[in-house]
DNA sequence: TAGTGGTCTAGACCACTAG
DNA sequence: TAGTGGTCTAGACCACTAT
């Protein structure tokens, strides 16, 4: 019964007839209409809730969820004019979308190098690392928790090791200090967060999230930063476009 | 409380007291365990279900879940070597990294061009077009929902209307067609599944998809391919590696 | 047949929202 | 204060697995 309720509703939002932040039935009202226990109208909410469809907010109702606006992410974004002009990557993305663009760090240390970061610097694991921690933000909202990695060397001496890297932010900064930064690679996987992730990016339930690993190469193939970052998987959609291989 | 008990049996995961694949207690010793009533104990593994830590079987018990090796999708599986001689790129991908590959055509069919499809050739929504849908599988599991769409003209005559597209695959009969093929856009994005692609795709419980679509370009710039997958989020791990532009 | 998870009922009480 | 969703209990019965 919990499907046949869940599906109806289902039908009512796929077909428009409930659009988009509208209130559903009360769950009172889902039971009584369907003849079921309360229970089971509560479950077929939460289905509907773990597919995405559908939000609860306790004391007022349930309702459509709305789809955000994904933000598209494509490769023009790393383009060296921008950071040369001092615009940062984070800034230059999000207003390019007439988004607002805003960060918070959360942590500034040296740390040991995690698996998946000493793997792509290929040192050993635990190896003294720099990190820069930032919860990044898109009109307001968390959307990504970016930590860069940095080798102790490359960062000594510089802004990147403070609150503020000035202006075009850690690149234009790695430039100065002369890495010529030539390629990125960005290798991603999904999975449903974790409970913190969920709070910190104030995730709605059924809401998956995407890691990224970017590593950005120097002209001599050398992995000058790796940033791994978990970002909420509602607010992304990445593009790529590339020459097909010999 | 049902937090508490799912927080328990996280942190015995996590530390590895629980292995992968190993049973957990049944509901009932939860519920003795943590004093608590049956039905709290299952909606702690509930919660463990939606975050993709364990599985469930109904008769058998609970279950931590493995964590099946994911794929690596970089672009070097489109290189024209590899179905130049023959090898679709199906399988070209999945022996890479040995594993056994195979698909199940569901449909071929004249069909209207939906919304995304057809803004991607850049045509009117409904017009004609080709669709070859398919189920892709990676060792006996379900890994893609696959939907190949083409313009009528492209492939009237050609053996990509057929089951059996031949050596090579679909890119080797558009190129023998005289479509000289050169670039390929990726752009996806992440969602909860709905019922039917969670039955389809036999996904475990709290396991998202990636939808991805392909546009494949040839040397004039005109797009010859639009593809929509639907990717078992659990199976799936993408690659890219560009040069920063400028 | 015993043991496991899945669904459902009926009802108590709590937490949050809004007028 | 009334209305809403959230948590929890106690118990019945079903569906599937293994022996």
């Amino acid at each position: 019964m919990q499907v046949r309720v869940a599906d109806d509703i289902r039908l009512k939002i796929e077909t428009g007839t409930l659009g988009p932040s509208d209130q559903l039935p009360t769950l009172d009202e889902l039971a009584a209409d369907h003849l079921v226990s309360l229970a089971v109208a509560r479950k077929a909410v939460d289905l509907l809730k773990q597919q995405g469809l559908v939000i609860t907010i306790q004391g007022k109702g349930t309702f459509v969820r709305e789809r955000p606006t994904a933000r598209r992410h494509g490769i023009d974004r790393y383009a060296k004019s921008r950071w040369r002009s001092g615009q940062a990557i984070l800034t230059a993305e999000a207003e390019l979308q007439g988004h607002r663009a805003g960060q918070l760090i959360r942590e500034l240390a040296e740390t040991a190098a995690p698996a998946g970061v000493a793997e792509r610097f290929k040192i050993p694991v635990g190896t003294p690392v720099w990190v820069r921690r930032r919860t990044t933000l898109v009109d307001d909202r968390p959307n990504q928790l970016a930590d860069s990695y940095f080798e102790l060397d490359v960062v000594n001496g510089t802004r990147i090791r403070e609150d503020d890297t000035g202006p075009g932010g850690s690149y234009a900064r790695l430039e100065e200090s002369g890495f010529e930064l030539d390629e990125i690679t960005e290798e991603w996987s999904v999975r449903m967060p974790t409970g913190p992730e969920s709070a910190a990016l104030r995730l709605p339930a059924g809401t998956p999230v995407v890691d990224l690993f970017r590593t950005t190469f120097d002209t001599m193939g050398r992995p000058v930063e790796v940033m791994l970052a978990v970002i909420a998987g509602d607010m992304v959609q990445m593009s790529y476009r590339f020459k097909i291989p010999d």
